[in-house]
DNA sequence: CGGCTGGCGTCGT
DNA sequence: TACGACGCCAGCC
């Protein structure tokens, strides 16, 4: 199973309400430093809304970009209980899902 | 706080 | 088959 299989898989693991970061995500499925290439492999996504990518954003609490508008994926993001202010994610840590 | 560089698989040439 | 560019970052300076 090539990367971004497991990529797609391991995101699906993500819950409703919480978030990860490319770079852990990365991690979980075998890459040291990744996250360029997770942000590359989200953008190609082959199956929008089946995976959750809206629910991963950067190290630095800032939500990312998003293929489809970053003020979409905030949209959703607040949807499902994660506020957001400016771009960025007021309770990070909090929301945050450790794989 | 802003800017620059590093690291990685996939796709196109 | 081989090589270089690319992408929804991360981290150091």
């Amino acid at each position: 199973m090539n990367i971004e299989q497991k990529v797609y898989k391991k995101l699906l693991d993500v819950p409703k309400g919480k978030i990860t970061t490319y770079g852990d995500l990365a991690k979980a499925v075998g890459l040291k430093n990744g996250q360029r290439l997770i942000g590359k492999i989200m953008n190609k996504n082959p199956y929008p809304v089946l995976v959750p990518c809206h629910r991963v954003v950067m190290s630095t609490g800032k939500i990312g970009g998003y293929a489809y508008g970053e003020i979409v994926k905030m949209k959703m993001l607040s949807d499902e209980g994660i506020e957001i202010t400016n771009g960025k994610i007021e309770s990070f840590d909090k929301n945050l899902f450790k794989f």
